[in-house]
DNA sequence: TTGATGAAGTTTTTT
DNA sequence: ACTTCATCAA
């Protein structure tokens, strides 16, 4: 343990004032605001770092951090691993709301009464089936209902945790935020809330307006603002600096942060749709020819109705054969845990050495016990048990078409048992999609082997996310390309609330690191024959196509 | 059956 | 801004 004088943001890395200022805060609450490319899951992690090495989160204590996805909670649990180590590390939980407001039902569940009662085998889904069964909407409240009636669920959480963590927290809800302060309001709990205000567009879902003046207010928190933006190039930075003018004058960037003349920015106006799309493919295919860009790193964005407006452009892509990936169908096979564990098997059985795939495998397979001798034999089990399918594997990759493979798969699959299978997902309670998921995998494999014979090597493309991304600018949010193209920006697209549009508007124009492309036509065809009656005029009024004007490239 | 009128949806995540 | 769906009167 160090002095709180003695620590140094760890792995030598350097945080702006402000940064640093709240990395290091141990007397109040924090608001943080900050801008995109700020590095907020940085801060997050150095904090963690600071009051677990230095103390100010005091052994048995904890760390909670609450976000909205997955996604944003393991990587922050995963970037104070890398920061602080696991050991440390271990006292780090992070959360969704959803898990954590689960947590806090499972825990306390006999103290919902009356028609909040929960049976103990109760399930979530949609729509409710039965009595036993909650939506995902009903997690909140009833975790809420449990700490107004009990206050020994109530202690017991606050006793756990020193420090609270609020990721994003400019999407916090009304009901989401009433758990925060049934938690943790009038405790000597330090919160500390990170967001962007700029970068508020889940309105229409229910964010709660002005949430961080609100938090700063009630929870006695410090507002701070982290202005830098170590995430895009010069010129990118003066055009978001153009819009936040607009959004948040407070959080104007200085001049000098954004010295120099890089970075891209270009507008193109095009009579229809049809012109729109060839131009885009041809201009991904020269940012892939000639300036080698990834096509992980070029990204289309669409305000909404995505399969309307980008279905030419897919089109005009499939045409020049270019890879891509509609990111709104989340029918992503290689999440898919049945599918990772079949190619992961696959793998450990026709590799040569394939570690990461059969530390996987093993964690998977070997259920987690106490009991070590237990372990032991499970694992030996297993090992004799590939061992032997190795041997015949290897005589099987002999002819170039592994005529067996899907033999082993059955095997495998047969061995670990419908149960286990099941327990993978939540959605494979229907053995429907178990059944669905694994046909999918057969599929894809023998797709792959078409253009690469090698098994083991279409087998590391399986995950390979070598496409360019197609999505919405929501499902842009906290994501970062290298290039970043916008298209249909017309004015009638962004309908709604006009505030709420321009952050959304905000929010695609700062994903991008180096390039930025925005399109908009005089008339938009749809794929079902209706055509729209947008033309030049309205676009000499478009504000979105205003901001960008005076920074063009030509 | 047709046309007229009005309301709802469009942008999302979550065990 | 524009589509889709429900409802009602003719």
């Amino acid at each position: 343990m160090i002095n709180v004088e003695d620590w140094y943001p760890a792995d030598g890395l350097t945080l702006e004032p402000n940064a640093e200022r709240a990395a290091t805060e141990i007397e109040s609450s924090l608001a943080l605001t900050a801008g995109p490319g700020a590095g907020k899951t940085e801060m997050l992690a150095q904090r963690a770092d600071f009051l677990l090495r230095t103390g100010s989160c005091r052994y048995p204590k904890r760390i909670l951090a609450i976000s909205f996805k997955v996604d944003a909670s393991r990587n922050l649990k995963e970037r104070v691993q890398r920061r602080c180590g696991t050991e440390l590390a271990s006292r780090f939980d992070s959360y969704t709301f959803h898990a954590f407001a689960k947590r806090i039902i499972d825990r306390f569940r006999p103290v919902l009464t009356g028609e909040n009662s929960l049976a103990p085998d109760y399930t979530i889904g949609s729509p409710k089936v039965s009595g036993k069964q909650i939506d995902f909407s009903d997690l909140v409240p009833l975790a809420i209902q449990v700490l107004i009636n009990s206050p020994i669920a109530c202690n017991a959480i606050r006793q756990t945790y020193s420090d609270v963590f609020l990721d994003e927290f400019q999407d916090c809800t009304n009901k989401q935020y009433e758990l925060i302060k049934v938690a943790f309001q009038n405790t000597n709990i330090r919160l500390t809330a990170v967001g962007d205000t700029k970068q508020k567009i889940m309105g229409w879902a229910g964010a709660l307006d002005g949430v961080f003046a609100t938090f700063a207010e009630e929870f006695q928190a410090i507002p701070l603002n982290m202005y830098r933006n170590f995430r895009s190039k010069p010129k990118l930075l003066r055009l978001q600096n153009q819009i936040i003018l607009r959004l948040d004058p407070g959080s104007f960037m200085p001049e000098e942060l954004m010295v120099g003349n890089e970075g891209d920015i270009y507008s193109c106006s095009f009579n229809n749709c049809q012109q729109e799309a060839e131009f885009l493919a041809n201009q991904i295919n020269i940012w892939i020819k000639e300036e080698d860009t990834p096509l992980s790193e070029i990204a289309i964005l669409v305000s909404k109705q995505l399969d309307l407006y980008a279905a030419t452009v897919m089109t005009e892509l499939e045409k020049l054969t270019i890879p891509y990936r509609n990111e709104q169908q989340l029918q992503d096979l290689s999440v898919e845990p049945a599918a990772r564990l079949v190619v992961d098997y696959l793998l450990s059985l026709y590799g040569d050495r394939e570690p990461a795939a059969w530390t996987r495998l093993m964690n998977l397979l070997i259920p987690f016990t106490e009991d070590e001798e237990e372990q032991l034999i499970h694992r030996q089990d297993w090992q004799r048990f590939i061992k032997s399918e190795r041997k015949e594997a290897l005589r099987d990759q002999l002819d170039s078409s592994y005529p067996n493979r899907w033999d082993f798969v059955r095997r495998f699959l047969n061995k670990i048992g419908l149960q286990t299978l099941t327990a993978l997902s939540s959605d494979y309670e229907s053995q429907a999609r178990l059944r669905e998921v694994i046909v999918e995998t057969n599929t894809k494999i023998t797709g792959m082997l078409g253009s690469e014979p090698d098994l083991v090597k279409a087998l590391a493309k399986f995950s390979d996310d070598q496409a360019v991304r197609i999505l919405t600018i929501h499902k842009s949010k906290g994501l970062e390309f290298d290039a970043v193209i916008m298209m249909a920006i017309e004015q009638e697209i962004f309908f709604g609330d006009q505030d709420e549009n321009r952050c959304a508007f905000f929010v695609g124009v700062s994903r991008a690191k180096n390039k930025l492309l925005l399109t908009h036509v005089n008339q938009r065809a749809r794929p079902d024959g209706f055509t729209g009656r947008w033309n030049v005029q309205r676009h000499s009024q478009n504000e979105y196509l205003g901001y960008v004007h005076q920074f063009l490239d030509e």
